[in-house]
DNA sequence: CATGAATGAGAGTTCATTCAT
DNA sequence: GATGAATGAACTCTCATTCAT
């Protein structure tokens, strides 16, 4: 009695994109599954069978965004170049994603408090509440995690000498508040591309790190690895 | 049908604090007239003696907000002190501000968007419309006026040869989100006062700013302590 | 969170007599949607997948009510008759609907009113707004069409002699607010029948716009579609 | 603590009249008591210093009007005219009343609805209740003997031949029908006076009383079409 | 897979009413 | 008398979710 005229059959993360879209826009709680649903030709009821729940569904895309931004870095890091120039792929590299969707990346920093807060359905069975916790604390570990890489490089490079002595926590925490608000501010087509606002943004806090230190080089892009 | 046990009248400013409190605990669309109510020991429909609706609340949040933070800027944008020692200061002063009240802060980052969103309920008469969108426009504007300070300031700095040549637009929305993402990462009574971030941030920033140049002093983050 | 032991799925028009009867017992303020809703054993949500909004199902009460009428008297006006015969069996016709359903005639004179101060609910998105109020201005139109039939032939028959000079439009009123008075006072199982309640109605009416005139025939209430 | 600058100290009167004018726009339960204290300029509040609850309110103002109706029929009735005579000058008074004060008349067409369901405040004592039901129930009393005034007076036309054999008890309420109904639409100002309205009324049911009959004079309104 | 119909749980909001001032 | 503040009860409407088809 319903059939989909549509051209082509739904996959997960099409919904996921068009979830993290609509996300973007209106919120986790402002947003229905009808809205998602009809971002995908679909009714509300048919994402059910694609995600158990709304919570489910927001952290698979919460869970999409942040392993993008994770791949990305581990790339990066195993590299044996000076600190300064691998944080500057770093921030590069996240700047350029976030830029290039910025709806998931708008998600990682507003939505995660919905994720917080979200309370499984007690509804179908004991265990939906279980296997949603479990994932969800995954997630955060991760988080965590990503956010323990930007410290780390930081503290390696003040170790170094590369960088002077700075605050490691508040210096990332500062940092990764640019880099999610650039999610909030950039609009693709603007005044500036991603890479663009991307190479800004490793000049303003690289910059920082190394500005106190310089002595001829300025601020050296590519220093010399030094006595070591 | 109706008593008040209560024993001391509540005021406009201590429901705009409690709100602000669960704001940040749950967001807006999270969080109810009910909970909001329950922080001041009123009930739901009590709130709208008050505030006309939960739009208008939102509002008058964020305008309370972000006023304080304008005093604080105007205070210090007047006095005749280089651009680096005035954009100490407001920096400084933000996040003191912030920090003093995480929760203002944080609903200045996260709520925005449900302000934009809202829709005011046509409810009683057609211009409650009118009147919250005209509110919510200026609202918009200032809090547009207030980044203008800081790109005013870096510009200014940029000219008089104190600040190396940045985009000042980028760079300005650097800090905005590193201080906004201060109020959702700031606990009162964790490692750092208000006091102590302030000066991180502030330093991070205009070690930026002055890095690349040759004065003479380093801007150093744990300087020198000096007398001692 | 969801279940339905429904013995058999309701429809619209189920829907729509069960609200003029509860209608007709309270009016549409104090009608609630649970009202409504037990008489066809659902609950209020359910409702809101038949109609938009409690505005749009008393405008569907009222419409259903009005078409009702309407194709009856179409049916009557254009056979070829004299005035007063044809009048007769319009007045017969609606008073036997306003008998037979007193509740949706009732309706029709007591919640226009509220119809006409209904300010559609911004609710869901804004133009619910523009198509209720067509769909409202719509039914008005077609409900002064309805009064003019009864105006129009009321002329018709001065203008062929068959009536007294009568004020058209007052007498049309008089006779209009004595037919939707019998959805109120009017009970099935009474001293009367709808059919008695119409003729005796008929007759008063009919009377009064040919009682001048009486030649030979005194009114007679069972007339003898004499010659012609 | 408050005060009311007002001109005038109002009374129970002004009062009446006042809910009697929202009333008729809004129907009693879409009225609320700041509705009708706005009128007076008075706060909701102060309403209850003079009457004890909204039911009491609706109550009064249409024992007010029940009583003006009354008054003027009382005077009507003991005069030894012809009933044609002494009906005309009843009908003709209450026309005159009802579009003389449309609020009036339209409140006991439409609200007597809202005062028979209403169940008084079990609040506060329980004798607020004993009272309600008691005065509504002589209200309701009256009515039906205002009605009765009329019945009875066709009963002794058609007992005296005056009048032609109709069923009292349907033609008293075609007749009051089409009365109240003038409050539905009449509109001073309009085409019509009230008297003109009243004359036309009264010569619309005389005529339907009498038209059959025999007499010397047919009761025409705009009569003469003699030749024909 | 997809959907329409149904629903429990609540959310925002309104309102008659009370009471201390 | 009059008022502002407060409240319990109720109402409209939304929404995530389920289930038979």
């Amino acid at each position: 009695m319903a059939r989909k005229p549509a051209d082509q059959s739904v996959n997960k993360m099409d919904i996921l994109l068009a979830a993290a879209d609509v996300l973007r826009r209106n919120g986790y709680e402002a947003t229905t599954m009808k809205d998602i649903a009809a971002q995908v030709n679909l009714t509300a009821a048919s994402l059910y069978h694609h995600f158990k729940s709304k919570d489910f569904l927001l952290l698979s895309v919460l869970e999409t965004g942040l392993q993008v931004a994770i791949d990305q870095m581990e790339r990066i890091l195993h590299t044996p170049q000076p600190c300064a120039d691998r944080l500057r792929a770093m921030i590069t590299g996240h700047i350029v994603d976030v830029t290039a969707n910025p709806a998931v990346g708008a998600a990682m920093v507003f939505e995660i408090r919905s994720l917080m807060n979200a309370r499984p359905g007690i509804a179908g069975s004991i265990h939906s509440d279980a296997a949603f916790i479990e994932r969800r604390d995954a997630f955060f570990r991760q988080r965590d995690a990503f956010e323990n890489l930007f410290r780390r490089i930081i503290k390696e490079g003040i170790a170094a000498g590369e960088f002077r002595e700075v605050d490691a926590a508040v210096f990332t925490r500062a940092m990764l508040g640019a880099h999610n608000w650039v999610g909030v501010w950039y609009r693709p087509g603007g005044r500036l591309t991603g890479q663009e606002v991307a190479a800004i943004m490793a000049d303003t806090f690289i910059t920082s790190l190394t500005g106190g230190l310089a002595e001829g080089q300025p601020a050296p892009l590519h220093r010399a690895q030094p006595g070591r």
